[in-house]
DNA sequence: TGGTACATGTAACATGTTACATGATTAG
DNA sequence: CTAATCATGTAACATGTTACATGTACCA
């Protein structure tokens, strides 16, 4: 009678598919795999890691060299994933603080929100340039790229291209008059 | 010595500009105004308007009709948001629980997948309409629409296309081969 | 007069964040 | 030997979610 597996927790177990990891393992894993999408700190996956072992989902194994304490999947923790990779997953949330920002752009300087907004502009231009990379990378590689991880690196391209397209139409009192089209 | 406003009181703060409102209003006013890229519930808004009736930002009026409980904006409450509106706003967290299971595709079956894509494709071909339909809607009322809201809901357009340009983009065997073009 | 929409609120819990404490091992 | 990195963990708190309890007023 366990209540569904939260997202994060389902990850875990996710990972742990390719043999025993720790928890510093785990959260390296989540960051470089799944991050882009979905974030997750250190204190959460040891308080999830040590509720799994609670409910058997996991167990921890013998300590290692730095006081590693590897979890593996237990015939349970298999099963709790296999239900939860099909089940229906959630709707996305999205919560975009410059949004709000600029839904309540007449309360604050043009200026200012200009900067703002250039600034972000800035960062997911960074960001894009960085997931184009990551792809270009993924795909000289030797071995075959995963189909999985890069449809995932591709809603983060689609995502990033449709937020600069974005930034590129915006009105010029909320973008700003100048134009900062150089990179 | 107050702590910085976390985003969802604020906008509480940014709507109670328009005058006196009472937490039901706000839930309305939330949902239908930002409702797209920030959420929150009932039992927050009245939380946080408690919290901040508490540390002066607002205050109470009389009972009116149903019960209801007007709140309106103090001089304290108006200087926070303005501080709160200038301020950088924090980067967006985006939460995809449809990304976790298609990362994590090779532990189901094809066709299981293949279904849940759909689904969801389905809904953000709903969710495009909608928003094409808000935009022809504030742009033919009498009134000049906004240029801010606008500007939000320009940015739900874009994220509605890119995601459904990435579901058509899908290899096979995440979305399934069978075409399901016809809407 | 009875159902629906309005309206406020509490309780319990789940999840996420930040800061800190502690110790092990490695590399320079 | 010492700084950096690896590694685990706790504590405290903020935020978000779900379910429920209660009562008011309108309207068919």
């Amino acid at each position: 009678m366990e209540r569904p597996l939260n997202p994060t927790a389902a990850s875990l177990l996710g990972f742990l598919h390719h043999g025993p990891m720790t928890g510093w393992d785990l959260v390296a894993a989540a960051q470089t795999v799944i991050g882009n999408y979905w974030t997750l700190t250190q204190s959460q996956v040891y308080r999830e890691l040590a509720a799994m072992a609670d409910g058997g989902l996991v167990v921890a194994g013998e300590r290692g060299r730095r006081d590693r304490k590897p979890y593996s999947l237990t015939d349970q923790g298999r099963d709790a994933f296999s239900e939860w990779v099909r089940r229906e997953p959630g709707p996305e949330t999205i919560r975009f603080p410059l949004l709000l920002t600029i839904v309540f752009g007449r309360h604050l300087e043009p200026e200012r929100l200009a900067e703002i907004v250039a600034g972000h502009r800035a960062t997911h231009r960074e960001r894009l340039a960085r997931y184009e990379e990551m792809r270009s990378t993924a795909l000289g590689g030797t071995d075959e790229p995963d189909v999985y991880g890069m449809a995932t690196l591709d809603f983060g391209l689609h995502y990033e291209r449709a937020v600069l397209d974005w930034f590129e139409q915006l009105p010029a009192v909320i973008r700003g008059s100048v134009q900062e089209d150089s990179v």
